[in-house]
DNA sequence: CTAACATTCAACCCATTAGTTGAATTAATA
DNA sequence: TATTAATTCAACTAATGGGTTGAATGTTAG
């Protein structure tokens, strides 16, 4: 194809097909989603409204360029993430967004809401909490994605059950709700309902995926379930 | 186009007009090359190789999502980047095709050959020798470059005047070049020449770009020209 | 005001890609 | 071994995007 380039244009060229990559919204969702851990092809499917057979074609296409990886378990396929530099493309790729596109920044604040009332506490931050003793570090994703990893020492409280389980939380200390990653509703929606019913809450920045990434410690087991 | 969709899924249609705008090796060029200062059209069609309505076309899609700005000086317009975020997501994007793409990875080794061999100097480790006096540092790209902006006592030695100038840098220091990033072949063959001269030389790692993406101390005028 | 230059615009062609549909494959189960 | 479920493959269609060409715009110089 371009081997009549000199190599400078054969390295742009390559660039490019890994940008071309994360050039879909439908690719960006399956991304995002396999953030939190391993995936059928057909819950990808189902989360990010595509047919099984496109999901499948977008699916190849990322295994191909070494972001994603299968494994078959029984008769299904599972895809997970291969490689946590494509966390930090599709960071970079939001940060530009949010800072360039009226249209992003709109969207975050009308579908994230207030967001920046809701002032997150960063990872330095609550390590320095936690070590102490002095908060609740709530998880409020599905069940699912709390087993395949979580911050150490957090409840899994997903948002669906909160309401009924506000009286079990720790009435006397704040709490620190965390999700999937900065455009995740769940935790703005879990530190609306715990200010709601008087608790001191917060969210913290970013979610699961970029904690991980930052190198921050993680468990793996059972927390409340 | 996207109102019929989920919030969360225009944010993602949203970041994916960005991926677009890196997914072609002709704007990662023009970007990359924007990264070392203002150019006109004219200039960044000359050295992508592109027809100067195509380069103006593409220059146009960058300047729609906000990623350069232009300016009118004359009969010219300079193009500059408007946005140092674009900076992350192409290092991004390098890194993760280093680490997955065969090809890259082959490319990289032969087109700026034995690359792990000359062992890069870290920011930090240049400017506490910078400091120190202990070495020379050394700018070679072309003049037009370092004019706009280099590290503060590097001596511009643009690698095709280098030959002749190598009786004119102190013979009893080590030399450290560094130009234009990670994949600018100039400092390679400035530490090649160097050393067969009989220097002790070696590279910074990265470029300018990066350097003062990373908020380390810049220069603006003139040290040797 | 006119000529010359640099850039942009508009219309068009060709190649690539997202998506659909239905058949083919692979693994578990009876 | 036959059946079923989950995924992948193959063929096709419609839409998108890179590239070209030639005309139009805007700016300086005479």
């Amino acid at each position: 194809m371009s081997s009549s380039k000199v190599p400078k244009q054969q390295l742009f060229e390559q660039l490019a097909q890994f940008a071309q990559a994360f050039a879909s919204g439908a690719r960006l969702e399956i991304l995002d989603f396999l953030a939190q851990g391993d995936r059928s092809v057909d819950a990808l499917a189902r989360v990010a409204g595509l047919s099984i057979a496109n999901t499948s074609k977008h699916l190849q296409q990322l295994k191909a360029l070494g972001l994603v990886e299968a494994r078959r378990a029984g008769k299904q396929v599972f895809y997970q993430l291969a490689d946590d530099r494509v966390l930090d493309v599709i960071a970079g790729l939001r940060a530009l967004a949010e800072s360039q596109s009226d249209a992003v920044g709109a969207l975050v604040r009308s579908y994230l809401f207030a967001r920046d009332e809701l002032e997150p506490v960063g990872p330095a931050e609550l390590l320095a909490l936690a070590s102490d003793g002095l908060v609740t570090v709530l998880d409020v994703r599905p069940a699912e994605e709390y087993v395949q990893g979580h911050i150490p020492g957090a409840l899994n409280v997903p948002l669906d059950n909160l309401k009924s389980r506000l009286r079990s939380l720790p009435a006397n200390q704040e709490v620190i709700a965390y999700c999937r990653g900065p455009w995740c509703v769940l935790s703005f929606e879990a530190v609306r309902m715990l200010r709601k019913a008087g608790f001191t809450a917060r969210r913290l920045q970013d979610g699961l995926p970029e904690w991980r990434r930052a190198g921050h410690p993680m468990a793996m087991a059972s927390g409340v379930g």
